[in-house]
DNA sequence: AGGGGAAGTGTTATACTATATCATCCGCTG
DNA sequence: CAGCGGATGATATAGTATAACACTTCCCCT
């Protein structure tokens, strides 16, 4: 999700899936049958889960299915861009913009645990300027902040 | 370290333990010998340890400590500023700037694996501002990158 | 069509990270 | 010195992730 307000989820799921068959096609890379379950998995559910609950949810289906399979699965849609690992929570959320270039933050709500995608420039922010000022080659960034929703900062009050 | 050059090791070490006793008995807390002494290990490995990275040195200097010993430290340690978590690495560092109030973010070379600490003001940042734009309240935030630092950029080149 | 390499999956085992639980101890306060 | 609360000891177990190796499948090439 984007922000913490409703969307068409059906929609979304549909469009990610179409975002990730282009993306793979592009690049020349396979989005095979564990790779797609997966991430279906991961949008439906429509939150961060653990891969152990992917795991789960595999063999729910009848899926015969081992740890290493599901890391797998998971270590290629990062890789791709169309899963994003969330380190505060051990757990992995689907892309809630699939395609687009970006290096996204996450507001994450210890109440509720929805986990929202923001769009940020980290080259800009104020990691960039910390890594020029010390001439650190920056490669990968993690942004995440835990607090409270909207919707869980009324509930609660 | 704060940032990837060389220092004065030994003082930081001392001042590190003395502003944590300060901290402690303005605080009314104590400051064990569990406590203190995994902090005196994390200030002279000076790098991030893993809990059972600690853990290993307690035993090697021969007290029989078990895990739940070192994460009580550890979560003490964190929650009064003296210790922060690295969320990328599942590992923990001593605060380099103790007694100073921060929300640090992190450097982290994935070469010599040295964490720098930067001081940064998450509230003015890009996750504050997206977190207000949302309706989010934020409470604690991660900021982690990965990449070369300074001097492996130089040697891998 | 068939050979052959690369990528993907199956399977087993194990390493690494973290916490629950309950008993005991220690230090302070009244 | 009794009692309370915080801290530690000790055992067990939960949760997260990867190593290693065998096997299969896909795809390209001839």
């Amino acid at each position: 999700m984007i922000d913490f307000a409703p969307h068409d989820h059906d929609g979304c799921i549909a469009s990610a899936l179409a975002a990730a068959e282009e993306g793979c096609a592009a690049r020349g890379l396979r989005l095979t049958d564990a790779r797609r379950r997966v991430l279906e998995i991961l949008l439906e559910s429509h939150r961060a889960l653990g891969a152990y609950d992917v795991l789960d949810r595999l063999r729910a289906e009848g899926r015969p299915a081992q740890p290493p399979l599901v890391y797998r699965a998971l270590d290629f849609l990062v890789a791709q861009g169309f899963v994003h690992r969330i380190e505060r929570l051990n757990a992995f959320v689907a892309c809630a913009r699939p395609g687009a270039e970006h290096a996204p933050a996450f507001l994450i709500c210890r109440a509720c645990e929805a986990v929202a995608e923001m769009p940020v420039a980290p080259e800009e922010g104020r990691l960039g300027s910390a890594a020029r000022a010390t001439g650190f080659a920056l490669e990968a960034t993690t942004l995440e902040a835990e607090g409270l929703c909207p919707n869980c900062r009324g509930a609660v009050a």
